[in-house]
RNA sequence: GGAAGUUUAGCUCAGUUGGGAGAGCAUCUGCCUUACAAGCAGAGGGUCAUAGGUUCGAGCCCUAUAACUUCCACCA
């Protein structure tokens, strides 16, 4: 079968990825006799696209399955998508607005959720079709949403049981407050951002009128629910006044001073306004001292009854007023600028309002435990290592995890309340007679769980969990998970305490972290900047086995990277550099009836190549088993482009051009043996072009996908016969240098003596043929050329080139005048190395002996040059 | 305040238990040589951030410094 004539990624993509699909390749097998490789997608957001942090997480991990399904695994990639409770809530509510002009209220619940639904259906399924379009050998028939069936009875099981143990409770707490979203998020969904903002320092006034004290605060409109000031109790200036009453300005009414020793002596004046209501640290303090907690703010962040006069003010609005009133009241002593962090939602980037509320919580300390040690004694390791630090630093710290979340879209609190005997009843089914009492008027608790709530169960909920399916049993623990740094607090540390607890056991040893893809310049992609760089493109333009071979290429692991059109070009060349090199192979198979491998003598060309393809599968497979995709990627690159086009493909031409038809067969039988290596250790990263290849290959059968690995061949070991042969290449590389060093050009034939040359005979035809030499002589010394010649020195020997009136005797003396120079230093080198005695003690004898044979081919080499040096000098 | 990462050729980055500095792009020279100009051949270009230390030997290990980046904490 013939190939097209030009590298036409979209010739072929699209029609092999169906192909794939309907042979039913990536279909994972419960199979006793194998052992199993399994890697849960990170899943995407339903409201997503395919981003180009998407395109680099994803074919990482395809890279892996697709390796470690050709080494015989039974390898399930396991695909879906997450339901992003706000995320998609924010969407659906946005496209109400502007199509129909109803709000959440309008429609109600079951309206909404209707809405929600139909949602997903239309574009759930966008980033799935997009990631089929990279190539990604996911199971799609073990496809998952997170509000599948399946994923909420597990989401049901695991928040009954933690209730029973206790590690689930509802209460007052302070909350991170999204007064834009209108729900609590969890700490991890805070994100902090400097800004430029003020301290204001306001006096209040003591109660006996006998003084005051100045408090300074970023927050001046929180205030209106201050309960008490504190101060540190072993600070001197406030000794007296602990315990004694204070005016609270605009509210007029008494709070009380304080003693705690949160309070810093050097910080300000020393006193801290306390607003339990509305600050995590004034909360504790609150608690300490029993203090009343008193909000003022709503929940759209409007002040609310409590704020007296300024009542329904938004609160950026109220701050303004209070400012302004305590400053006609006198009771601002000085406003200084200040810049300080603020919390936004990490969503939708509004100001977090702290915010008691009474919400459910999982109790964190007996679950970070065991996931601590699990890391601690390597049962999951991170590679790079390096990241169990930032793991250790979030869970060592871990508070309690908000998980109710003031929305619709999501899985449902299983918790009923009944009204009749006020009894709260969690429950893995619906609930409809009250279990304590028997009353019927039970109420499910509006709220949904954290979107993250879900993902935390993703390695086992996606398996049949709670059923003891095959598949659980089979492909739990999964091998490996595969995700960037950014959400190592999010989502692995909670799958790791969450595997551990509900199945007894880790839910994978490896966490793979890679970095984040940046721009050229650098910078994150977002929105605002209109950096984006849409994945989808690079594929419609280049293919997505460039875009892949793109994202692998100089990545390590953990690192960021940064995507640039260069490197998409480069793949891109280097996708039609294989491309052609392989219609050369076949274009020359025409008619041909191969032979099998062992069946023929080798040339040392042949020898070499194998040689070296052994090389290339022993690095590539080690670096692909320690996931090093970069390293892999630069190997492949090297060895295909170097060693098989630039040299190889070159010597067979010998071959295949002037031969006989025998020693033709014989090459093209190497040929199609390194071609097809090559195709299937290229095959992981660039899926598709190596199949659409590997199929015209006559040697081959059944599918690229499921074919095996390369193995390491003993008998292709030709250490000698390699070593010999490289000193012919380096005739050639030594001819090719002095022609264009000479201004000779690289096509013009000249003749070619070999003084004493150690080359093989065997392979002056190849010399030949890629320096473009007409005639060899092997000649026992250079005293019967009568030209004048230039002569080339180096491992092959001595080559003597004869070129009249082009060599010009004094440039000649300089050339052999500085090569011997080198040679000299180098010999120095080797010396002074070798007379260390503790380098001749220490260093391993491979290495010392490597220099002794270094000294002598530099003596050697510069007795050559000075001989050469001397008989020109005449 | 705590932690981590980065610093290697003009640019983007590799460099795997410490054993003579690499690739691509860019630059320069010469080539349409019957797979490929998305190509071929050749060349130039680096006190591996700085200063110490360990070692026979350091880009790699240790200490300090500087610059940049990131994460965590959040003293009002």
């Amino acid at each position: 079968m013939e190939i097209s004539k030009t590298y036409d990624p979209k010739s072929f993509e699209n029609k092999l990825y169906k192909e794939w699909l309907e042979k039913g390749y990536f279909k994972a097998k419960v199979d006793a006799k194998k052992d199993p490789f399994t890697i849960v997608i990170p899943p995407p957001n339903i409201t997503g696209q395919l981003h180009i942090g998407h395109a680099l997480n994803d074919t990482i991990q395809d890279v892996i399955v697709r390796f470690k399904r050709m080494q015989g695994y039974s390898t399930l990639w396991l695909p879906g998508t997450d339901h992003a409770s706000i995320a998609t809530e924010v969407k659906i509510v946005e496209k109400m607005k502007n199509e129909e002009g109803l709000s959440k209220k309008d429609v109600g619940r079951d309206g909404f959720l209707k809405r929600a639904w139909a949602w997903k259906e239309q574009y759930g399924g966008r980033i799935v079709e997009q990631l089929k379009k990279l190539g990604a050998s996911c199971d799609w028939s073990r496809e998952t949403f997170t509000m599948d069936e399946k994923c909420s009875k597990a989401v049901n099981e695991v928040f009954v049981n933690l209730y029973d143990k206790g590690l689930i409770y509802k209460g007052d707490r302070i909350i991170n407050w999204c007064p834009c979203c209108k729900t609590a998020i969890s700490d991890a969904e805070v994100e902090y951002k400097e800004q430029d903002s003020h301290l204001w320092n306001i006096r209040y006034p003591l109660a006996d009128g006998s003084g005051e004290i100045v408090v300074a605060t970023t927050r001046p409109e929180t205030m209106l629910g201050d309960t008490a000031v504190a101060v540190n109790p072993k600070d001197e200036r406030y000794a007296d006044m602990i315990g004694k009453a204070l005016i609270l300005p605009l509210v007029n009414k008494q709070i009380p001073i304080v003693a705690d020793e949160y309070v810093e002596m050097d910080f300000g004046s020393g006193a801290v306004k306390i607003t339990p209501a509305h600050d995590p640290n004034d909360f504790e303090v609150g608690l300490r001292h029993n203090l009343e907690v008193i909000k003022v703010m709503n929940d759209d962040g409007t002040m609310n009854e409590n704020a007296g006069a300024y009542q329904g003010l938004d609160r950026v609005e109220a701050r303004k007023y209070i400012c302004e009133d305590l400053q006609s009241q006198g009771y601002m002593v000085k406003i200084e600028d200040y810049k300080h962090n603020v919390g936004e939602c990490y969503r939708c980037h509004a100001t977090i309002e702290p915010i008691v509320s009474k919400q459910w919580f999982v109790k964190m300390q007996p679950l970070a435990k065991p996931a601590i040690e699990s890391v601690k004694k390597k049962k999951i390791e991170f590679i790079p290592s390096r990241f169990s630090k930032v793991y250790f630093n979030w869970m060592d710290n871990i508070k309690d995890w908000c998980i109710s979340r003031q929305l619709w879209w999501g899985h449902r609190i299983p918790a009923y309340y009944c009204d009749d005997c006020d009894s709260t009843t969690v429950s893995k089914t619906a609930v409809e007679v009250c279990p304590k009492c028997g009353g019927k008027h039970i109420r499910q608790d509006e709220d949904v769980l954290d979107t993250w709530f879900s993902s935390a169960l993703w390695p086992f909920s996606t398996l049949g969990f709670p059923d003891k399916t095959e598949d659980l049993k089979y492909f739990y623990p999964n091998s490996l998970l595969v995700t960037a740094y950014d959400i190592i607090f999010f989502w692995v540390a909670r799958m790791i305490f969450s595997g551990i607890e509900h199945m007894g056991e880790i839910p994978f040893p490896e966490v793979l972290i890679h970095g984040i893809v940046r721009d050229s310049q650098g910078r994150k992609m977002s929105k605002s900047l209109g950096n984006g760089i849409d994945p989808l493109e690079i594929i419609d333009n280049y293919g997505a086995d460039s875009l892949r071979f793109s994202l692998v290429q100089g990545l390590a692991p953990g690192n960021d990277t940064k995507y640039t059109d260069q490197k998409t070009e480069f793949s891109r060349n280097f996708m039609n550099k294989l491309w052609n090199a392989s219609r050369f192979v076949l274009l020359n198979l025409k008619g041909v009836r191969l032979k099998e491998m062992g069946s023929f003598r080798l040339t040392n060309a042949d020898k070499w190549i194998l040689s070296r393809l052994n090389n290339a599968i022993r690095e590539i497979t080690g670096n692909l088993e320690k996931y090093e995709l970069g390293n892999a990627a630069a190997k492949l690159y090297d060895f295909v482009w170097s060693e098989f086009c630039d040299w190889y493909i070159e010597l067979a031409k010998v071959a295949l051009y002037g031969d006989s038809e025998d020693k033709k067969v014989n090459t093209l039988s190497v040929l199609v043996h390194v071609l097809e290596n090559i195709l299937k250790l290229m095959h992981p990263f660039v899926p598709f072009i190596t199949e659409e290849i590997y199929k015209s290959l006559p040697t081959t059968k059944k599918s690229i996908v499921i074919s095996d690995w390369p193995s390491v061949n003993k008998k292709y070991n030709y250490a000698k016969e390699s070593a010999e042969f490289a000193k012919a290449m380096e005739a050639v590389k030594a001819i090719r240098n002095m022609k264009a060093e000479k201004g000779v050009a690289p096509s013009k034939k000249i003749t070619a003596y070999f003084v004493a040359s150690s080359i093989n005979t065997k392979d002056v035809n190849y010399i030949c043929k890629l320096a473009s030499v007409e005639k060899v002589e092997f000649v026992d010394s250079k005293s019967g050329i009568d030209e004048n010649i230039v002569s080339l020195f180096g491992d092959f020997g001595e080559i003597a080139v004869p070129l009249g009136d082009l060599v010009d005797v004094q440039k000649e003396i300089a050339r052999l005048q500085g090569e011997y120079d080198i040679a000299v230093s180098e010999i120095e080198r080797c010396n002074k190395m070798l007379s260390n005695q503790g380098f001749v003690a220490k260093a391993p004898k491979a290495l010392i002996d490597k220099e002794k044979e270094k000294l002598v081919n530099y003596q050697e080499k510069a007795r050559k040059l000075k001989t050469e040096i001397d008989a020109l000098s005449k």
